[in-house]
DNA sequence: TCTGGGGTCCTAGGACCC
DNA sequence: TCTGGGGTCCTAGGACCC
């Protein structure tokens, strides 16, 4: 049977996180709108096309992005509730086609082949698929069509907002190299500069730079991958996402710590977190990794392998207090914490191959399941418990 | 303006082994 | 005796993405 020219999709939402705020206040809609932290040191997430146009972008700190938009309304981020709508419009891109991969909570590559004898076009999937996520979840989402996933990723994002773009067979090289090298995926704001001593704006003149240069210049994965680009080579397959590979928790103090006490129960306090969503994946890990940012914004890592991987609080904590004790901050002021639990496994199987561990995992395995009834703020470690009677002021001021 | 939090992947050097 | 070559694992750092 024929087959599409063009069978794979992204389908990307539109300043996913304020269309989310905005289904719950109707009040947002049609103002300059951005997500964000609120605190002092807060970031934007992301932002509304009315905010945009004052030059609001998401990483912008709130302070300049209020600058340059007096008016804007930056509500804080609410993750619950994005994953909340991103489950349901997976749900609905599924009802289409069993191939989505998602690559982050709000934009998957779809690959449409099967839909061949349904549709008269790609185009008039697209279209249904966005109207089924406007009408079923509420919000807008924008669709590339093409012969590979990074043409279509391209395509989405030359679409927004709310609308569709295909790009023929025959025609990928036509749209591609006028376009900007900085849009192609995988050039950031290092490589960016890399290549513009090349003398490399657009994509075009990429694909014009000997393969031998680019690899002295970029290295040997990103040259390969960047000049197979250039070119519109990409034979990736639309696939199902790959498993996990680590869980994290950090957090930017809104005033600089250096306390050592303070520093060990926030990485208590985190290896725990990591802990609770461990345990809810069902996974382990072999390596955990302290992350330490400075108040001068130099950041170092220290990290350890354990022979046998790790899931609950106390294990985490063991080698993360041995990585406090390497990561040399004694007298130094400390604006990021950061645990990370890495190279997972999964739990089941961990369990079947360590003995003389069924005490500390049977009380283990009660923590986690009265988290599972009453939240994951229902058990916590007593280092980081409210201590009645004790400093109370102090540690509200701290939050 | 003063820089979030969740991730993934790559590179390079040193240890260690044969 | 004064120096090999390849492979693998571990660690640290950094680039990048949303």
């Amino acid at each position: 049977m024929e087959q599409f020219a063009e069978p794979i999709f992204h389908v990307d939402m539109d300043s996913f996180f304020v269309e989310v705020e905005r289904l719950d206040d109707a009040a947002l809609i049609g103002k300059p709108v951005a997500v964000g932290g609120t605190g002092r040191r807060g970031v934007i997430a992301s932002a509304s096309y009315e905010a945009r146009a004052y030059g609001v972008r998401s990483a912008m700190p709130v302070g300049e992005a209020r600058r340059r938009c007096p008016d804007l309304v930056v509500v804080n981020s609410a993750h619950s509730r994005y994953g909340e709508i991103s489950r349901s419009v997976f749900e609905v891109m599924r009802s289409f086609t069993p191939i989505v991969e998602g690559i982050s909570i709000d934009e998957a590559f779809l690959d449409v082949s099967g839909l061949r004898r349904h549709y008269p076009s790609v185009e008039t999937i697209g279209a249904a698929i966005r109207s089924a996520i406007r009408d079923r979840v509420g919000i807008p989402a924008s669709v590339g069509i093409a012969t590979t996933k990074f043409v279509a990723k391209l395509a989405s994002k030359h679409a927004k907002p709310d609308g569709m773009l295909r790009i023929p067979a025959g025609t990928e090289l036509e749209f591609l190299h006028p376009l900007e090298v900085t849009e192609m995926w995988g050039v950031g704001e290092a490589t960016e500069r890399t290549l513009r001593d090349l003398g490399v704006r657009t994509i075009g003149d990429l694909a014009g730079v000997p393969f031998g240069l680019l690899e002295r210049r970029v290295g040997s994965a990103a040259a390969r991958h960047l000049a197979s680009l250039a070119r519109a080579e990409d034979p990736r397959p639309v696939e199902g996402g790959s498993p996990t590979r680590s869980i994290s928790s950090e957090g930017t103090f809104s005033v600089d710590i250096d306390d050592r006490d303070r520093i060990e129960r926030e990485v208590l306090r985190m290896c725990d977190q990591v802990a609770a969503r461990l345990a809810k994946a069902h996974v382990a890990g072999h390596v955990v990794t302290l992350k330490v940012r400075f108040s001068d914004f130099t950041t170092i890592t220290r990290s350890s392998r354990r022979a046998e991987a790790v899931s609950h609080t106390a294990e985490i904590w063991e080698t993360a207090g041995e990585l406090i004790g390497r990561a040399g901050i004694a007298g130094r002021s400390i604006r990021l914490l950061g645990i990370s639990v890495g190279d997972l496994v999964d739990a089941a199987a961990v369990r079947q191959l360590s003995f003389g561990h069924e005490r500390r995992d049977a009380a283990a395995e009660a923590v986690d399941e009265v988290r599972e009834r009453f939240g994951p703020g229902s058990v916590i470690p007593a280092r980081i418990a409210p201590q009645p009677g004790i400093d109370r002021s102090r540690r509200r001021a701290d939050s």
